[in-house]
DNA sequence: GTGAAAGCGCTAACAT
DNA sequence: ATGTTAGCGCTTTCAC
């Protein structure tokens, strides 16, 4: 059996002071004789003391603990939450999201608690672990346009962070990237590498990155005298992105140059085209888009738009923290610039 | 401002009874009369009670969270750390292993805390973690066979169960897979599919789990004749199974078989060998191990040895559970069998 | 600069 | 069956 773990009381004791004492010392308050405080330290040192944070939390009402919700829409089964946590965490993005920020939160040894959001029952589950002080605030990745969970947080007064902007406005905060700009580096790479039947794999429609992203690739191609690109839905999956692509390529055989809304899908898209016979870049060039795992794992390895999703992670974690420690209210928005990155692909 | 949350107390004058009997409603203890049951669960909605968790766990003595350690050996950099952090997120294999984990958490109402433990630094703050009551116990994936955590967690009489078993023993539960079966399946299948210059990517030679596959295979093909086995080491990673791959072609360019021992260096074999100009299966068949999301993304797609990582880990939180609350005391180990998953590879 | 003491909100033993 | 009460271990005024 495990003896009971030394407490405040016990280092008191041994260094012959008072428990307040011992707390200053333990929080790092200045007003403490240095001498006393070395002896704090040593009875420290020698009971092994680790603050109960129960207790702590108790007073200073604050858990140092933010939940990480990855957050879907529907009102989805048992069976379909473990299959949306396994799908979730296949997907090398969310990899990335959870280095960010963990990179932010560790050297404040803060660590996310995760969860998942895909029923009317789980979200409400997120929302009284906040309320019961076990995390200070959320960071929500949503993986559908029509995610309830950002509004019920809103609504409670929750302190809460997005990854991208909602389909719906919500007064919270967020980062997001500048899709359009992506979408036009994409277009612009294959036009100059003399490109000129273009067609693109979109992400779901009802999402607003989608959307930025097919018109950002539109518009360029437009003001380059293309009125017309082909396109095809996809769900950012490989599988969505093999379908995608041969629907594209049955309308359009000829087609020389493709974008891809994201790397998963562009890697469907080069494999659909290596089996109808074309090769990449040669024929068919292929731009993705996030630079993630899936880029280096194709072949060709692809060129793909770059966003830089562990420092929006990071910024995420850190919008958190202001609004959890009262030094931000309002609600911001944070944009960072995506970069093309050039692979053999395109 | 969001103002002060309700507590018991508040609860108990608006039903006009005593914080106990409140406690004893939410908490669902029976002797309570069915009348001011009712009466209670109504103030309850009214104030929208949550049970303040920092002081439930100050009296209970339990946080009713487990950490879900993703630990590494050596001594790594912060850099590193997050290195770390986002390649292990990017794993197929993660995924699956959160995915049965908050699969037995979740119905609980527990939730796990992410840590990452690659560090003297950081291997310190998941046992202070853990001591200072802010999570029960540990799950732990050791990404190294030389990881010193299990034993620190050991020493320190602090719950946890691990996923594999240790390169060194220690008195921890875990969950494994009976990776010899495993590679006997993927030999035999070859073997039945008349391959004859057989080969095999094996994982890092240190980890256990390496070792057995790799002793199953030969064991198995040593029985059928072939005396001797060529092999290449690898890292379980797409990188460290194209360089394996390419060595093993250099050495032995005859090959017709390749058992992979994951499914991500398997992935690798198979780009080198279409590079090489082999097709995959009719000039080399490919079997990878784990049925892992690249088992489906690879083409052509894996047939691979299954490893029920999902049951395992949600057994490994069991047991974890079970250890926690005193029901186990022993150190025990489950071991989950495989299944050969035939698909175009092989 | 240091200590005494009052809670934070809850559970559980005990009394009724 | 219900209420009273004593803490759980910590931070934080408030005296000294």
């Amino acid at each position: 059996m495990r003896r009971r773990a030394p407490t405040l009381e016990d280092v008191a004791r041994e260094a012959g002071v008072s428990r307040a004492t011992v707390s200053r010392v333990v929080n790092g308050i200045r007003n403490v004789d240095p001498e006393i405080r070395e002896v704090v330290r040593r009875a420290v040192e020698r009971t092994g003391y680790a603050p109960n944070r129960a207790a702590r939390s108790l007073v200073t009402r604050r858990a140092e603990t933010v939940a990480l919700v990855v957050s879907g829409a529907g009102d989805t089964s048992d069976a379909g939450q473990n299959a949306f946590a396994a799908r979730v965490f296949t997907d090398p993005f969310f990899g990335r999201v959870v280095g960010g920020v963990v990179g932010f939160l560790r050297p404040r040894s803060m660590h996310p608690v995760l969860m998942f959001a895909e029923s009317a029952e789980t979200r409400e589950e997120v929302l009284t672990y906040l309320r019961q002080g076990r995390a200070d605030g959320a960071l929500v990745v949503s993986t559908h346009a029509d995610d309830p969970l950002p509004a019920l947080l809103a609504d409670a007064r929750l302190p809460a962070v997005l990854f991208a902007r909602p389909a719906r406005p919500v007064p919270l905060s967020y980062v997001d990237l500048a899709h359009r700009d992506g979408a036009r580096l994409a277009a612009e790479h294959l036009l100059a590498r003399g490109c000129r039947r273009l067609a693109t794999v979109s992400g779901p429609l009802d999402v607003p990155a989608s959307q930025e992203r097919l018109a950002g690739f539109r518009d360029t191609l437009a003001r380059h005298g293309h009125a017309y690109v082909p396109f095809a839905e996809g769900g950012f999956t490989l599988d969505s992105g093999i379908a995608a692509m041969s629907d594209l390529l049955d309308r359009h055989p000829d087609t020389d140059g493709v974008f891809a809304a994201n790397d998963l899908m562009a890697q469907g898209a080069c494999q659909v085209l290596r089996e109808r016979g074309r090769r990449v870049p040669e024929d068919v060039a292929v731009v993705g888009f996030d630079d993630s795992g899936a880029a280096l794992a194709c072949r060709p390895r692809l060129t793909t738009v770059r966003q830089p999703v562990e420092e929006m992670a990071a910024e995420m974690a850190r919008l958190l923290d202001e609004h959890i420690h009262g030094a931000r209210t309002e609600a911001t928005s944070v944009v960072f610039e995506p970069v093309l990155v050039v692979r053999e692909s395109a």
